[in-house]
DNA sequence: AGTGAAAGGGGCGACGT
DNA sequence: ACGTCGCCCCTTTCACT
């Protein structure tokens, strides 16, 4: 398939403001509504958009306070380790999750709302899970950059 | 203002797929057509809504590769912080800057095509910055956990 | 792949309760 | 705050290039 400098544009586009019509993006683009329309038909179908959604302000919502969870397990073994991925999946402060290289095993992005909230989300919900061998807690002071936008 | 739970409701709706229309919503609320759309309307104007955007799966574009940088400033007086701040906001390949507590000051997420490029960016990007005391990268092994939508 | 016209549906405002 | 009505514009399809 091919993918030009006019997808690339089109996607750039969509990632900062998926709610602007055929029309507009059309004047942007230089081309018709139906070509626009076409390629983002193709973006969707081709796998490049995975969906579309609505960005939420988390200090509006009470979900300001944001921290950062080094885990480390106490074992490697399948069975922990997917055990564990399964459990902290399911908690709904737990946004993000990654395993990653380095001196722990994973890492995750928690979002609550206070420091108080922080603690009750670590001791009921987090330290509950099996095989968890130690944590380290990072806490955002700043969020300098935060983008959902892939730069191609 | 009054924020309920129909608004907490159709908020994880929009979170999810923001390309569903008014009679969709109104099914799954038990709306009509026009409530739906005057409290998502209430949302935008109250800044509960910040935008809508289109998701991009990163493997399609290649950018799959995904890392975690540890940054420490030499100094941390008022110029440095502002100044590395402000250039590493610049960089396409780092989607977030969040300054941490910790051992580190800064945790970036970056995202690149693979393993060469990372060496690149680090090289020319990243490590150009002036005032950059140290770093220690981890590398995402696996995406067990990444949403955008804030469960409220 | 791109264009333009035509049909169908949803966004959005006015008014009523 | 919610519901009904109605217009306009946008999305989506079709025929053609």
């Amino acid at each position: 398939m091919i993918f030009d400098a006019i997808d690339r544009k089109l996607l750039d586009y969509l990632q900062a403001d998926s709610k602007q019509t055929n029309k507009e993006l059309s004047n942007k683009l230089n081309l018709s509504v139906t070509a626009v329309y076409e390629r983002i038909k193709k973006l969707e179908r081709e796998g490049y958009i995975n969906k579309y959604v609505a960005l939420v302000n988390k200090q509006q919502v009470d979900r300001a306070f944001v921290a950062f969870c080094h885990i480390k397990l106490v074992q490697h073994s399948q069975e922990y380790v997917v055990k564990f991925e399964k459990e902290v999946a399911k908690i709904k402060e737990v946004l993000e999750c990654y395993h990653i290289s380095g001196d722990y095993d994973y890492l995750l992005k928690v979002l609550v709302k206070d420091m108080h909230s922080f603690r009750e989300f670590m001791v009921k919900k987090l330290t509950t899970i099996d095989h968890i061998g130690s944590t380290h807690s990072m806490f955002v002071i700043n969020e300098v950059k935060h983008t959902t936008a892939i730069n191609i």
